[in-house]
DNA sequence: CGTCGAATCCAAAGCGGTTTGAGGGGTTAT
DNA sequence: ATAACCCCTCAAACCGCTTTGGATTCGACG
């Protein structure tokens, strides 16, 4: 069923109905009215392809999952930040386009929605201190938003994050609040912005407890459960082992779980735990109470406002192209008190 | 940069332009690499939106993720399902197209994705086991692969799914043969195919050996890691408690490990577990020895193998339509020999 | 009764490609 | 020299929609 079949069948011209379904005043509300309901029953929709042809606007907005070409690894929270915008974008009417590829040849993705105009934005992902992408985009003339922000870069960008600072400088404060002076931190990739915050803020609590930061006690690396255990077991093997450990991923704290109960210690007792929780929907981090201590922030919350972020860019709204997300530290079952030895 | 600036550019036809860089056999080769060259250098990519129209062929595929809307649950294995559809996509020139919907109005997504034209073929997932969507997608008249399989289903249709039955066959009869005797089974939702498929399987094996299956021991709900652990615990303070736990879901398991623990006994030793292991690439079972004994298939793969069967399809070969994998069972830390009382 | 304006509706020109049907130019055979 | 033929190339139509710039109708007003 196309526009001209609708019209024919209506006896009237392809102007007047488009005009009618996309609400435009020079038709009256009778005709208005029978359009719609034609369109209706005979399951009229115009063709997405030759509506944006026309009107030079994709509806679309386009992702890049990029994958990490040594691992192999999908990032795990991929799924639920693009839960959050897809909502977003289907209550705009956007659909979402989603592009999987290696991570070198990412630029090209890129490039090539710009080239084959498919989409009217972008949202990037995992920015690291000084992400190329930025100063690539600002050229492209692509509309776009990232999710996290670049400490490094110099042209202005839209951007929702997340205070990674805040949320690991309080964590380690109420760790040493809780008595903790030895404190292990198992981060992301620090060329990774959001892991180099998190470390900062790690960092910023220690020193203004006059604690000078103790480097064999900090890692950096993939965020897997694997990771978390070996460190774990590593950490937990040294004479002046930690007594609380700090991780930048619910998967991970799994590992170190794993790790802390296979040498017959107790979370939260004998070691305590906190975690960056992302709010998984498939990882809830327990029902009642949280069984780890944790700083959670929905990263499908994130999603969808960094959707409609673009969204409104796109629109040529002027809204705010900067949201600064504020974690929650909420108690769980991993932290306890400092024992002395 | 549009065809006709390009072939103003180079003082051709847009007729000759087009054919140069499609590969038709109208056009020297001399030209061909004078086009392509100077494609090239200025970055022309025909717009997809015209070129879709002109050819009536979107060169795109609709992923629709329908959310759970009581749980807001994203299903976890999405992500690597699609990375490895996504690779496939790429390299046949496809786009991902993805629409997120609370699962009560799926079917008007793919209404819709028929009637605007935006897709040449659709991937649908997690099918009960006589689900609406096979009829309906038959009647649509849009290609579609099914991963996983809908055991009533009466019309023919396109599927890639693994063996689950046989898979939780022989996990059952690994715990039988290993001495255990109270086995139980914490499952998916069982109105889901590949869920009930798990359970004949299980239900087969303990026929096999005369054992009648007590209906006390198998779960059916949601996969997540409280359910898990709140199952197990409830399962260990039986008097007439099970000595193993065979499980759906690596997720689940691991809070079937937290609920062992929690507990002071000894994973593997006082119980053991079999969990179901997609091979997620965020959550892999262990580096050298896995940590859970696990029946495996990696979801990227169906991805791929999906992806695949279904460009087939839409290009007119006619290549098979039904793809089983057979699951590998891998020994991991979690399984030992049942302990007399 | 003629004129004007508002209210409707329409024809036609794009949007940026692909594709059909035909034409132009250069070789070779007659 | 002409015809026959092969290569290349092109003009124009078309895909299905939006949108500009009229055209038409009708009631109201002077």
């Amino acid at each position: 069923m196309t526009l001209k079949e609708l019209s024919d069948l209506l006896g009237l011209s392809p102007t007047t109905v488009s005009r009618a379904l996309n609400g435009y005043p020079e038709v009256s509300e009778a005709t208005r009215k029978k359009v719609a309901a034609a369109a209706r029953t005979h399951g009229y929709a115009p063709n997405t392809r030759a509506r944006a042809l026309a009107t030079g606007r994709a509806m679309a907005i386009g992702h890049v999952i990029p994958i990490s070409a040594k691992h192999e690894m999908v990032n795990p929270i991929f799924a639920d930040f693009t839960a959050g915008a897809g909502e977003v974008y289907s209550r705009n009417g956007y659909d979402m386009l989603m592009s999987v590829v290696s991570d070198d040849d990412e630029e090209q993705a890129y490039r090539s929605f710009a080239t084959k105009r498919n989409v009217d934005g972008l949202i990037i992902h995992a920015p690291s201190l000084n992400d190329g992408r930025i100063p690539f985009l600002n050229d492209l003339g692509l509309p776009y938003v990232v999710h996290g922000r670049s400490s490094n870069a110099t042209a202005p960008y839209a951007w929702v994050d997340v205070n990674n600072t805040r949320a690991f400088q309080r964590a380690t404060e109420l760790l040493l609040d809780l008595g903790h002076q030895r404190i292990a931190l198992l981060n992301g990739l620090e060329h990774m912005d959001f892991a180099a915050r998190r470390r900062a803020g790690y960092e910023a609590a220690l020193a203004s407890r006059g604690i000078n930061p103790d480097p064999s006690l900090m890692f950096s690396g993939e965020m897997t459960e694997a990771q978390g255990h070996d460190l774990t077991r590593s950490l937990l093997a040294r004479p002046d082992r930690p007594t609380a450990i700090l991780v930048s991923s619910i998967i991970m704290a799994i590992g170190v779980r794993r790790g802390i109960e296979e040498l017959g210690l107790t979370l939260g007792r004998d070691v305590s735990l906190i975690t960056y929780d992302d709010d998984l929907s498939y990882f809830r981090n327990g029902t009642d109470i949280p069984v780890y201590t944790a700083t959670r922030s929905s990263v499908r919350e994130a999603g969808r406002r960094a959707a409609q972020m673009l969204i409104d860019i796109i629109n040529g709204k002027d809204s705010p192209t900067e949201l600064l997300l504020e974690a929650e530290l909420t108690l769980g079952m991993s932290t306890g008190p400092a024992r002395r030895d």
